[in-house]
DNA sequence: GAGTGATCATCC
DNA sequence: GGATGATCACTC
């Protein structure tokens, strides 16, 4: 059991080196061909090597220690692959919310980053885990995201929902977030109504989060 | 359905 | 080749 931020570093500095393939057969785990049909299974993994246990809550993986876990996946070169998840966007209207005292910013105060080699090349079981790193935003990066989340939240708020693309937002953005473009939720429209659309989900560009997983290099030589 | 974990697949 | 929109698996 992790009890603070050091032994949870320690623990996951102690998973890199090692492949998927070793990890999971710590845990008796058959590591999936593809992750076509298992495309959260290594995040999982993970997160139970850690002793993550928040599940599907909407709360930090790590409550006591207030720390969210993201594995991230990276080429080669280290650069991350994909756009990292944060969460749900909140659809219905709220009034006087502050960045600081949204899901967002509770979910990105304190991050364990894990970087995860993501060649396609390399079969998944032989895919490197690679070294930590414990982050919490600069100043100038929470500049960054609070006025990226400003302005979409002014757009949800003023009901302009529709009018919100993946382009929108420097380094935050929204995309849907469903089982599929059937999916719907419950918004609020231009005149203040409730209606019903499809659930988004912000993420983090690959273009911020690079700028994070180049820290380790600095950290580690 | 809503939330978690994300990657896939197509378009530009 | 990267970004955008769509999708998969799982839990509750």
């Amino acid at each position: 059991m992790v009890e603070n931020e050091q032994d949870l570093l320690a623990l996951a500095t102690q998973l890199s080196g090692l492949t998927i393939g070793q990890l999971a057969a710590r845990f008796g785990e058959i590591v999936p061909a593809t992750q076509h049909k298992a495309k959260g299974w290594v995040g999982q993994l993970i997160e139970r090597a850690l002793g993550a246990k928040a599940g599907s809550l909407p709360i930090a993986d790590f409550p006591e220690l207030g720390v969210e876990l993201k594995t991230i996946p990276v080429n080669t070169k280290g650069k991350p692959r994909e756009s990292t998840y944060v969460c749900t966007v909140q659809l219905r209207q709220q009034y006087g919310i502050t960045f600081e005292q949204t899901v967002v910013y509770q979910k990105l105060r304190r991050v364990l980053w894990v970087p995860i080699e993501a060649e396609p090349a390399i079969a998944l079981i032989d895919r490197q885990i690679h070294a930590p790193l414990l982050w919490s935003p600069s100043e100038t990066q929470l500049n960054q995201l609070r006025e990226d989340w400003q302005e979409l939240t002014d757009m949800i708020a003023l009901g302009e929902l529709e009018m919100i693309s993946a382009q929108l937002g420097e380094y935050l953005h929204i995309r849907p977030k469903a089982a599929d473009a059937r999916s719907l939720t419950t918004a609020t429209n231009f005149l203040g109504e409730p209606t019903m659309t499809l659930p988004r989900g912000f993420y983090l560009r690959s273009s911020f989060t690079e700028q994070i997983i180049k820290s380790i290099d600095l950290t580690c030589s």
